[in-house]
Formats: C-alpha cells, structure tokens, sequence
DNA sequence: AATAGTAATGCAAATGTTTTCATAAAATGA
DNA sequence: TCATTTTATGAAAACATTTGCATTACTATT
C-alpha cells in the first residue's frame, strides 16, 4: 500500500503482469483492452497508489490539461468573481488552472506569462488589452490560444471577450445627466497599464462634453482601488467650498468609499449627492443606500471567456474572435434628480 | 525567427554550435559554462524564442516548480486577500500555483487534490482541516508537503498554519459581554464541511454559557455568506417582537449585511443594536458605522503559509508543524455599551 | 617542455509516458 | 478444418530534458 509514493506505470504493470503499453492504454483507450486485463490493472492501480504523471504525458504533445490565468490581482471583489466563475467553468472542462498575478506591472506579466510557457499551458488568458509589446510579441510566437477578459475592442489583437469600458463611462455619464446633474465630479483609479479605466474615463469625457458640462480640476480626483482610500480621497473632495451635486466613480469599490464618505460628511446620499459607479460588484446592491451602477456581467464574462478558450485550444481556429457583452444600467437609491433647493 | 514555437533544447544547441549539454547547463548550472559560450546561447535561444519545458524538466526529479492550492471558492473577500498574499509571496520565490476550488464538496475536493497529484506539485495547501479521509489518506500515500491554512489546531493531522476560531468566537461574546450585553443573537454560516464555523460558534456559546447567557432558538439564525442574504435573514430577525441588544456574526460578510439590515429597518448601530463580526475583511474598517470584529490577519496567515510550504518541499522536514497566528479584537463603531433605556 | 591539475564540453543513459508497428490469440466464415 | 478477419497485447521508438562519466582544452608548476 504506502509505497513511498513511487509507483510508476512499469510498477503498475509488473504489479498487473502485462506490459506498460497495456496500462497505459487502459487509461487513455480502455475500450482497446479486454475488461478482464482492465479490472486487473484497476487493482493494482489501487493497490500501489499510482498517479499518472501528466508531465510525461505532455512530453508526447498530449496536452498539458492546464490554463494559465494571468490577473492583475485577485484582491479585488470583481476579479474574484471573474476568476471564480471561469475556473469553475474550465474545470468542468477537464483543465486545470495556473494562476498567476502581476500586480499591474507590466514587465512582471511578461515574466509570468514567460513561466506560464514554460508548463506549456494548453492556452493564456489575460485581463485587459494593455500588455507590452513584448509579451504580445511572446505569445504570437509561440501559436497559443491567447484570450483578453473582461474588454471588448473590436480591433483586440487577440480574441477577446468582455465589455466596452468606454461605453460603461458613457453610460455612467449620461444617467446622472439624465437626472439633471450639471455639477459632476469625477473619481477614478490611475490609468497607467489599466486600459479599463482610461477607456471608462474616455467614455464619461465623451458624453460630458456633449452636453456641454466641463468639469473643474479641483472634482477630478484620482483614487485607488479601496474602499478606505477612496473614502478618504472624497471626504477631501467634499470638504472644498463648492462640491458637485453628483460623483461618477471609476468603479464600484471607489463609489462605496464615497458614498461612506457623505454619511460620514453628513452629506445625504442621494439628496445632497448622487454617485454612480460601474462594475456592479457583490455587496453594490445590498448596502444602504444601494448603489445605482453600470453592471459588468463577471460572471457571464469569465464562463464566457472559459468556453471560448476551450474551444480555441481543442479546435484550431486560427481567427480572432471578439465577443462583446452588453452592459446594463442599475438604477438604484443612490442616484435620484438634481433638485435645485 | 518565427519559429512557429517548436524549437527545443537541440535546436538551440545546433544554432549556438554546441550540444544540448551544454545548453541545458548554461540554464541550470550557469557557473559551470564559459561565459563566452554562455553569450552564444543566450543569443540563439533568443533567435529561436526557445522557452524551456518544465514538464520535461520534473520528469527527471527535478521539481515541478508548482504548488497546488485547493480553497472552496474564492469569490469571498478573505479568500481573495488569502490567495493573493499566499500567491504573491510563493511566486517571489519561483513557484507556480495551481489553483482549484471545490465549492465546500468534499468529494470534489478529493478529485481536485488527485487532479494536483498528477501534475506533481511540489505541494498542497488547502484551507481548514475539514477533509475527507480519503483524501488525507491520498496525500500522506503520496509523501508530499502538505498544509492547512486558515485553522490553527494543535492536534491537526498535517502542517497547518491560521489562527483559532473558537477562540475568535469567544473573543467575539466576550467583547459582547463586556459591553454589558446579555440579549445577544447568532447569526452564522451553515457548518457543514466548514469547521471554521463550526468552532466559532462553539467559542462564542462557550463564553456565553459560562457567563449564564442563553440564546433563545429564534435568535440563532443560519445564513450563507452573501451580504444581500444575510442582510434578509438578519431582516427576518429583527421584525420580531423581542430583538436582541447584541448581534454576533460567524463573519464579517454576514454582519455587513446585519448592519444594513438595520439601517434600513431603522435601528441604529450601535446605539439600538451593536453587531460584531469575525474577521476584519477589507472594507469593514471604512464601512459606517466602522464593524466592530476579531481581526484574522489573512495577509500574514497568507504569507507564513507560503513561507512554509516552501520549508517543508525544500528541505525534507518530515515533522508537522503547526504555527498559531493571533487574533486581534477591533473595538471600532458598531458595538457599544449597552444601556437600558 | 613535460606533467599535473582544473575548467569546459560532449556522449549516452535515464526519466515516465504514449504510440506505431508487429505479433499472437481468438473469433468468424467457408 | 483452414484461411481470414478481428481483438488484445507487447516491444521499441519517441518525446525534451538532465546528469554522471569521459574526454578534451587550457593553466599552472616544476
């Protein structure tokens, strides 16, 4: 039984007293071995505590059985829910995932998606379209199915399956201008190497400045992705002389610190202030008020983004495939009409 | 250039005029090649785009460069912090990770854990110490480094390193208790397949028995980990005629969610009602009221467990270690004395 | 200049599996 | 009963590396 854990597939076979092809058959063709052999084998698999070894079998072109999952982080609630919802689905599906985070630093994706090469990952997928030129230069080389989550640009260099950033700012923007907001501040997360936020940002620009609405240096706040930063970044935003009637957050972690912020300011959400933020992510519609945002379906996205890689590493499809989800608009007790009292 | 990503260790040895030896030393062994033949190889593996392969590499002993972690999902705010921190520190040290979740199945924890096996993981973390005895079984037949996260128990069957959750529930009543409060209510997770549960409520009943405190059966609520459901339950309770002065919470998700629940039932926290929760995940420090709750440093269990596992798969330390990482109680907002007026 | 010692490299075996091809055994058909 | 087809198995090559051992090319020492 307690074999060291050394049993190889010769054990196995000297164990079941036929040859290694024989074993190894029995796993991957067991319809080409006689059932009686292949009870035989069954046992004294049990018996020895074999474990195949995938590493051999990948040496013979067979498939690694594993994806590599390349994130930013995994610290935050939507890449979470992303990540979940696509390791779930690929599981499923037989593969493993190798997951790997780079911090927003762009030369560590290089290096990890390096590393991910190396296990010789059955396919890649990354968050976003902002990598380097190198590493797009890297996977290209190597003919693997590579996809982007969670953007959709209909000139992606590889597939692609998400939303249009530039499209949730818009939306964003044109719900509090719907509601008569003139007085608009806005609170996003850095941009560099977060081609989500510089496109969310674009979008909210785009529908402002069609309606004529500018908005003042001192209500342009920039904020990281937490909730105690962003609330501090907005209290300061509040405590100035003239303050805008309505936030637009970059994305729902930056709206839940502000809307902290205004119960903390004493400032009434939504009375004396509307914010809006974008992504929907969990605890967005349960807290008080709820918070009205553009929601980014995660979860369809990362099963979506599960099959589509699936299907590219199993079939060749050379071709791009782009796929766009559609974003919806949540209403909720956070946004309410601009009332000039 | 373009090599159609096949080129291997000889093709690379043909280009720079010397044999796959020496290639494979200049990778492995870089001290034992001329720093001029080094140069030659350098410049044909990057001519070539040639990527090492790993699974070639650990069919020789050599090590996978890979751990396995098993978490039941990590779409929960103190899974992700856990992950990362756990990910971050193993990837800094050249490590891959293998990622599976099980969604608290145990059945389907043992094929993931089997599912490692085969891809010879240097190691195994998995969250808690409730597994299947199959599965301990599979793992101690393998002789492979194994760990426990989250849980600290002195008779655990492996290496674990987390903290003590009855003691976090105690930590929780008596905190409750000091305040003054003796109408408490319960609200938890489900504790099937999730000891850390489990032994918090043990802890926090433990304390009150002993300060002659029962909890009445419409008090004790069960609720899953999602704000919005425990926000309903907690809801459900309140709208009773006899409510309790005190609420305790087997997480923070779930008194995040009690704590809106109130808000918008109209009971202020904590002047009606204060709710402490379990372990201080992000965004209990900046929510309002600020949740009161034991602090489970989920980035330094994350890290230390990294720490370990690389200890026991280096070295050969065929002992058990167990690393207790203490609890913090956070007085913050949303419990206070309790005054009857 | 010859020898010993060391540094750098190559050869070939080994790793654990899959697969092609060949062969043996059994089943089928006349 | 013999020839033919089908089914089941084994032997050996292949996969991409690493490594122990042998060999060659340098240096240093006398």
């Amino acid at each position: 039984m307690k074999q060291g854990g050394k049993a190889d597939i010769v054990a196995v076979a000297r164990a079941a007293k036929v040859s290694a092809s024989t074993v190894s058959r029995s796993f991957n063709h067991p319809e080409l071995v006689h059932p009686a052999t292949r009870k035989k084998i069954d046992r004294a698999v049990r018996r020895l505590g074999y474990i195949r070894n995938r590493a051999a079998q990948s040496m013979h072109g067979r498939r690694s059985g594993t994806v590599g999952l390349v994130v930013p982080t995994i610290d935050h609630a939507i890449f979470a829910e992303l990540v979940q919802s696509f390791s779930e689905k690929l599981e499923s599906e037989g593969f493993t995932i190798l997951m790997t985070s780079h911090g927003y630093d762009l030369e560590r994706e290089y290096a990890v998606v390096r590393k991910l090469l190396e296990h010789r990952v059955d396919g890649v997928a990354l968050i976003g379209l902002d990598h380097s030129e190198e590493t797009y230069l890297l996977m290209e080389q190597q003919a693997l199915p590579v996809i982007a989550i969670w953007n959709y640009d209909a000139a992606a260099r590889v597939s692609c399956v998400g939303a249009q950033n530039f499209r949730a700012g818009q939306m964003a923007a044109e719900h509090l201008l719907a509601l008569g907001h003139r007085k608009i501040g806005l609170i996003f997360p850095d941009m560099i190497g977060n081609d989500r936020s510089r496109d969310r940002m674009e979008g909210a620009q785009f529908a402002l400045q069609k309606s004529g609405v500018t908005v003042p240096k001192d209500w342009q706040r920039v904020s990281p992705y937490s909730v105690a930063q962003a609330k501090a970044v907005c209290a300061d935003l509040l405590a100035q002389d003239q303050v805008p009637t309505a936030l637009l957050c970059g994305n729902d972690v930056i709206a839940q610190g502000c809307i902290f912020a205004a119960q903390k300011a004493g400032v009434a959400v939504p009375d004396r202030l509307s914010v809006v933020g974008i992504g929907d992510f969990k605890g967005s519609k349960e807290m008080e008020p709820a918070l009205s945002t553009v929601r980014i379906p995660a979860r369809t996205i990362g099963v979506q983004a599960a099959e589509l890689i699936v299907r590219l590493s199993s079939g060749d499809h050379p071709e791009t495939i782009r796929q766009d989800v559609p974003l919806q608009l949540m209403q909720r007790a956070s946004t309410a009409r601009f009332t000039d009292r």
